[in-house]
Order: structure tokens, then C-alpha cells, then sequence
DNA sequence: TCCTAATTTGGAATTATTCTAAGTATTGAC
DNA sequence: GTCAATACTTAGAATAATTCCAAATTAGGA
């Protein structure tokens, strides 16, 4: 990413935050580029990882407490695709998530216009839905069939 | 449920289960009958409270363990809607579930033909989607209007 | 009947997360 | 700038849900 380019996404991720009455912290903005960076879906434990390589003292506590925050305001999603730890994503268009089962690679399918309509059953209010696609990713499936 | 439902279920119940090697005992059987009772998704922890009444000695372990045969042999499947205690439900038919994310109650709709065709990126080989889809139930809806 | 493998069970261990309380940093009124 | 109020970070304790373990029990087949 270009330092024009991060400029803007710290002003914008300062927006976010300031509008519900948080701040902008190094830790949250560090917490925030890690899943910018590398947008594979990490849980929490991943993202504390590759959080302290740039910032060695950045605690577990506040890696859990920066993603919450980053939750609240709008600007990162959690996932559940199996049981076990969270994952998440910065990715807020409306899209679905493809998980390989046996490899656990994660990545992200844009929903166009037409794709994938959910059914309305009559009175309940939809506020947003959540598609998990399981099977073997490209790699994995091509590996099977040897 | 009358007596001819129940012996051909467990009929069905025993050959899904020998299938696979493995027994249909008591506790399975229990374990199955509080799935089909009440078709809520209940917790593991709720799936216990529940066989408790007809079996008191049934231990939680067991519980998972049964929960987990299930499973393995496709009479039940885990739901994750949220962080937290994974659900379990006896519908194997292809549908999708309504959270309310103020009651926590979860309902089963069936996706016909048309419905939520999802996209199929190249080379992943599809197993099962699930579809989540969060908002107000009917009543907490009408609740939250007035 | 006896053997073997499957199952159940209570409790310990583990995993992922949340809570707590103390210290640190930031903001904004003066 | 000073000071108080508020937000934030942190280590470690606590909790929730599940999995693991090893011993006792049960059940199907020679
Ligand atoms: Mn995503
Ligand atoms: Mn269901
Ligand atoms: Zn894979
Ligand atoms: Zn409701």
C-alpha cells in the first residue's frame, strides 16, 4: 500500500472510531493494517502474532479488545465457519466465504445483484445473512484426485 | 409421534448407525428422540437438560459423544450461528436458518430450486453451503416498533 | 459362556474468550 | 500548561464449551 493510500485508511478508520466515541491507538490501527494486509481470514491468536512483529508489546487482551472495537464501528466482520476460534475479515461489501475443509483456506466470493436471493419469510426483519460454501478449495481438490 | 413413527425411525436410526459400525443404544436413541421433539437447535447443554428428564443418568459426556455419532452417520447436523455453544439439527434437508438477535430463536426454511444459488468459483469443489440469516423474529419485531 | 470391541461415564485438561483491576495515555476545560 | 475525567492497554484470573482420558459397563458373535 502506497503512504497516500494508508494516509487515507487512517483517516477513515479515525472516522469510524471517533464517530462512536472511540480513539484512533497505534495498537488499533496496527491490529487493522495486520487484516488489511493479509486478508486470509486470521482469528484472533493469528492476528497477535503478526501484530507483534511490529509491535512487540502489543498484549493478547488488546489484540481481542481492538478487534471488538474494530467490530463495533462497523469496520471488521467476525466469521464463524466452524466451531472453534473466530476469524475475521475487513472486508464489509456483501460478500460469501468459501472454506476448504482441508486445508482451511478461507477467501471471500463478491455476491452480485442476482446471486444467492434468501427466502423473507414474512415478518421477520433480515438484517444481514451470512454464506459459508464448504469443500475442497482448487488446490486441495486437485491433489485429491491423484 | 405414534408408535409406528417412532419404530421406523429407530429402524432408520439402527441402519444409519451400523452403517458405520457403529450401535444404536439408549442413549443414542434418547439422544436422537430429544432432536426430533423439538426442533429449536438446541446446545449441546440444552440436548443434556432435556434427556435428563427421560434418562437421569445420562452424562454430558455422553451427550457429546452421541451428538458426535449423530453426526458422523448424517442424521444431525452443527450449526454455528454465533460465538458460543454450537446447535444441532435433525433436518437434512437443504435449508436455511432465521436467527433472532434478540430472542435467540432459530427456525429452519426450506430453499427450493430457485433460491440461493450461490456462486462457483473455478477449481472449488462444492461439498454443502450454509446460509445464516440474522435479524428480528416476527415477535421481537412487533416488539421493537411500538 | 467367554472374548472382544464399542460405549458410557466422571473428572481432568484444553481452547478460546471474557473479565478484572491496576497502570498509562489522551483530551479538553480552565 | 495543569488537572481531572475518560479511554485504553495490560497481565493474569476466571469462565464457557468442548475434548480427552482411563476405568467400568454393555453387547454381539465364536
Ligand atoms: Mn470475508
Ligand atoms: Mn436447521
Ligand atoms: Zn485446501
Ligand atoms: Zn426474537
Amino acid at each position: 500500500m502506497s503512504l497516500v493510500e494508508k494516509n487515507k485508511m487512517n483517516g477513515d478508520l479515525n472516522k469510524r472510531l471517533t464517530t462512536g466515541g472511540l480513539r484512533l491507538t497505534p495498537q488499533r490501527q496496527q491490529v487493522y493494517d495486520v487484516l488489511i494486509q493479509k486478508r486470509d481470514h486470521p482469528t484472533a491468536e493469528e492476528v497477535f502474532i503478526r501484530a507483534k512483529q511490529a509491535m512487540p508489546d502489543i498484549s493478547m487482551a488488546t489484540v481481542y479488545n481492538c478487534l471488538d472495537a474494530l467490530v463495533q464501528c462497523g469496520l471488521v466482520r467476525q466469521v464463524q465457519l466452524e466451531r472453534g476460534a473466530t476469524r475475521f475479515c475487513p472486508n464489509m461489501e456483501e460478500h460469501c466465504h468459501y472454506y476448504c475443509d482441508e486445508c482451511g483456506t478461507v477467501f471471500d466470493v463478491a455476491l452480485t445483484g442476482n446471486s444467492a436471493v434468501v427466502p423473507r419469510p414474512k415478518g421477520f426483519k433480515i438484517d444481514h445473512y451470512e454464506i459459508a460454501v464448504h469443500g475442497l478449495c482448487a488446490s486441495c481438490a486437485a491433489k485429491r484426485k491423484k
